[in-house]
DNA sequence: ACCGACGGGACCTCCCGTTGTT
DNA sequence: AACAACGGGAGGTCCCGTCGGT
């Protein structure tokens, strides 16, 4: 890796923290360089706009995460296990965040969501794509005789996506873990209990 | 109502509705300028600072948050009854906000959280308050038999609250209230389901 | 004339010294700052922009050459008299400025040419209003056998333009009026030439 | 030609147009790397400063006019005849410029008047060469009969070239290059009236 | 009770130039 | 001979807040 991409990736994954712990906007070139060491003509260098190293720095984050799902279930071939797993790792971050300061999808979802920041658009397509992939798994488990042929993937992966997401949050600001570990349970043995 | 507490008023309202889509720090005076037609100096001399109207609408927000509840619940005495009325009152956020943008708790908690906003305490106490109510009438539920005695009132508070609010922000990008809805009936569902 | 019109103007004043002297992009806030002894805030109260400043203070200029044309030619009846006075007024600006630093209208329309600065709009309407003032003055003169009937007003317009511009031009670098001064007698006599 | 000198020459003709285009502080080394494909170290490899491209790349101009000059003069012995030759050839800049852009001279001698550029210094110098040749074929016209003895050379020197400047800039604004052309025209008609 | 004028600081961006490295 | 990485300063814009007037 040449030094200017090294630089690149400090640079990323400083203003991944700074965003996480502070909001896009309230994240300041300013704190960037601080962070980084670098002078902003370092900065800028490497990016052109605020806006692009927002941009890494999420589809960063967003790709840490997938592949923190790709590790946990990786050996896993059981359709329910594998739904279980996704459900521990999502949840994890309430209380093992990737990057301080909660979700950064959810953060971003919030902070860009009636803004015109271009982050919305990274964040729809995240979520989707988690959920599809609780539907699939459902579907999945379902085909494999481990769910109740009658229960509803769309619904499901809505509930799992809002609740982890609304438990990091709420760990977050009352700094206490445990919500997210309660719902992680819930949401682990509302699983089970739909096996046929 | 004198014409300084309207305009005191008014400037509360257009501020709720500028800070729960722009942020608090994405929202600028000029905007609130604009919203409420006035001029600096007729802001000024309501509130001192910006940080006293984002917080005059904060409070202004959870009052009528709880208001709603208080509506939704006043008739029931079946404590299950009023456990459910919370349940849909607090989701109806997803579908008909109180204010555009989300619930603005969550949304305040979130650009709070790292940054040194005042706004975390105050989203702090609400969030606390709602999960006390919770836990009140699931108590209550418990000792009148509608619920099983072994139910943790503590787990059901934070899974409630963290379900629905991820909801309402799920439902918030993808601009669409079916996850506030199907989450709505999961909960319910899950509270039917834990009857002795 | 209220406070703020007072100041508006004092800006417009000296936005238009500035930029005649350093050019619009030469010219920077700070120096109209300096100039006006005003702050930045105080600056954008009045303008949205460096350019709107710019625009206010090219057409103000524009104005004040009018209003001097105006004024020479007032009592005159005679066409040829009024088109020589229009020249001889024209050239004036090289010996006696509206504004230091030479022709606005020629400084800027060199300056917009090809970079895409909004005054070049400005300067070819000037331009184009100055020509066409000489062109109906000749076809007066024309009508009133003062100048010969073969005698091209769009020709003449070209050429009074022309030099009396590049005049105040070659007097600006040289530090020396007689350039504007010999090209003003040159266009007079000229004129006189085309008698009948 | 060494490669050093062919990148030098590439440099030097990009900085021309780019200057001749966007005045030379309109100009930004970024420009000048997009236009010449080289990086910041390659450019400052053969000049030591933005300044010392900007003058070489004036000169450039001046030269590459003055050779334009001698050109259409060279086979000329009759000095009316040169003397028309050099207003044809100085004012075809306004239909066939030397770089695009208009007259580099009269621009950056509007650029560099008040500011505190070195360009002023070369500009001077330029004009000044230009109107000492008019000034020399006029008199030996007047030594040779063909002009009137009492014609003023300093005056027809002035006129030439301030018509010219003017009308080159004028063609450039407006997009049209009549103007150019009817100057032009004229100034040669003047210097055939003035023979004895 | 509200308007209008202004101060001064912070933010993002771009600029010119330097230095180490191929 | 040319590139790539970086420093540091300045530029235009917008921000929050103060204060005199009406």
């Amino acid at each position: 890796m040449s030094k200017g991409e090294q630089t690149r990736e400090r640079i990323i994954e400083a203003a991944a923290l700074l965003i996480n712990r502070l909001g896009y906007t309230g994240m300041s070139m300013s704190d960037l360089m601080a962070e980084t060491g670098l002078e902003k003509g370092g900065l800028y260098r490497h990016f052109s706009s605020k806006e692009e190293i927002g941009a890494a720095a999420f589809e960063s984050y967003i790709k840490a995460v997938e592949s923190r799902l790709r590790n946990s279930m990786g050996g896993l071939e059981s359709p329910r296990d594998r739904l279980l797993a996704m459900i521990q790792t999502l949840a994890s971050i309430g209380w093992d965040p990737v990057v301080q300061g909660g979700c950064m999808v959810m953060n971003l979802s919030i902070e860009s969501d009636y803004a015109n920041l271009p982050f919305r658009a990274i964040a729809r397509r995240a979520l989707s794509r988690w959920r599809s992939l609780i539907r699939l798994e459902v579907k999945a488990a379902i085909a494999a005789g481990q769910l109740r042929p009658d229960v509803n993937s769309e619904a499901i992966a809505s509930i799992v996506i809002s609740a982890i997401e609304g438990a990091i949050m709420l760990s977050g600001i009352e700094s206490n873990p445990a919500h997210a570990r309660r719902v992680s349970e819930h949401l682990e043995e509302f699983i089970r209990v739909q096996s046929p």
